[in-house]
DNA sequence: CCAAAAGTGTTGACAATACACCCATGA
DNA sequence: TCATGGGTGTATTGTCAACACTTTTGG
């Protein structure tokens, strides 16, 4: 931004740039890991499903438009939108990526827990939005293939360095939960024992809430409760094995 | 991206917005992290130290005009400008981060070796473009100080669980001069043997030049050459001291 | 009683540290 | 021959993976 072209700038000289947001959103469901999607009502790709998002408006900050884009186009609830953890992921700015005009994009990724029955159908705006899973993940509008499997890398390496998981959790959750988001997100199998452990002596990762003990699924020794701790750094880090997958 | 405000969408009918590049270009120093910075000729903040960047141009990627700017601000060798690892550090775009107009900007940061005597006053466009020390870097002009901090964070970081320390050393290099990297970029002192050993037993992080070995500033033993390897995730890291800082 | 999930204990392999020591060179 | 930086060896320490085993629930 340093150097103008010419000392009396012209705002409207040269044809101008939108800036839009993208999010990846998603959630763990069901041993799978899901995306938020919406099916998009007009052209260009109308019927196409894409990532949410959409135009950033003169006073806003990319991060505030990414919040209401995604309270407008999805049912989210106001209060997990209002505290989510949005992450920028990158900006996509090649100039032919909208047919339209030239759309600069700043991608955003968000963990959010297993919604009783999330954003779907939700009211106004949202004609269509759903979770799917990513491994039958429809073509996507735009290039928002490349954004998703970009977003895909970067939560798969984020939970290595980072306490990110417990985003994908609700406020009270169980270890074997954890364990679960891993399981799902690495698509791999960690031993029980040794992950507790490692979980349990990193501090501030998730602290033990004083009230009792839950029943998971029904069968099984109930399991102790815990929230997330304050810490964001995982040092040393919780290395994902490079075996074969699962 | 996905849901224009209207079926038709004008593109002229907002106030248009500006994309912009920063770069925060770094090398190491006599035993100091320097950062590539611009004096600005024009306003706003005329005569303030800038980072490098400008007006990302109708048919370009953010990338590729990072590039030209770089190129055309400072007095990089072409071959340098051409070959850089460009990174996309965010993109910044709150509404007033430019007196202006409205100007969302995409930073980008690079390492490069220790150039012979750098940038400094190349020919044209290049006003002043000058090296300085981070410790004792002036004030930025817009949120550039922002851009600047978040930057020297990344690279710290990125040292750990990446190869990039090679990107600070020319092509060829002795592990006298890697280490010297390490021990700047996180002002620290690590154990030269343990260090060694890691940087050797890591596949593909470094490898070996078949030529002679060489001197290093007169005087010791000469040291063997290395070239980096075509690794680029360290796995396991090479987790830095949380001790005090040197 | 059995299956299933939570949780504890123990062991061995391996990696990181700390540090002693030798090598090759310039002055 | 001494200071300086490169390079090797080794003991200790700590961490992590593997796995046996106990505990507590539902059916």
């Amino acid at each position: 931004m340093s150097g103008a072209p010419e000392p009396g700038y012209d705002p409207y000289a040269f044809e101008p740039f939108a800036v839009t947001v993208d999010l990846a959103v998603f959630t763990v469901r069901g041993g799978a890991l899901h995306v938020l999607l919406i099916r998009r009502g007009q052209e260009p790709f109308a019927g196409a499903w894409a990532l949410p998002g959409g135009f950033v408006l003169p006073r806003e900050s990319a991060e505030t438009a990414a919040r209401r884009e995604l309270a407008e186009e999805t049912g989210l609830p106001q209060q997990v939108v209002a505290d989510l953890h949005l992450e920028q992921l990158r900006t996509y700015s090649e100039p032919d990526r909208d047919p339209r005009m030239r759309v600069v994009s700043v991608a955003f990724t968000a963990l959010v827990p297993d919604l009783p029955e999330p954003a779907a159908e939700g009211g106004g705006d949202a004609a269509q939005a759903r979770w799917l899973p990513l491994g039958q993940a429809p073509d996507l509008a735009f290039d928002h293939a490349a954004i998703l499997a970009d977003a895909r890398v970067r939560i798969r390496s984020k939970l290595e360095y980072t306490c990110l998981a417990t985003a994908f959790c609700p406020p009270e959750f169980t270890l074997g939960e954890l364990l679960a988001v891993y399981e799902t997100v690495w698509d791999t199998v960690l031993d029980r024992p040794n992950f507790r452990r490692k979980v349990l002596t990193t501090p501030g990762f998730v602290e033990a809430v004083p009230g009792a003990a839950r029943l998971t699924g029904g069968r099984g020794k109930p399991a102790a409760l815990y929230r997330a701790g304050p810490a964001t750094a995982l040092h040393p880090p919780l290395l994902r094995p490079e075996g074969p997958t699962r």
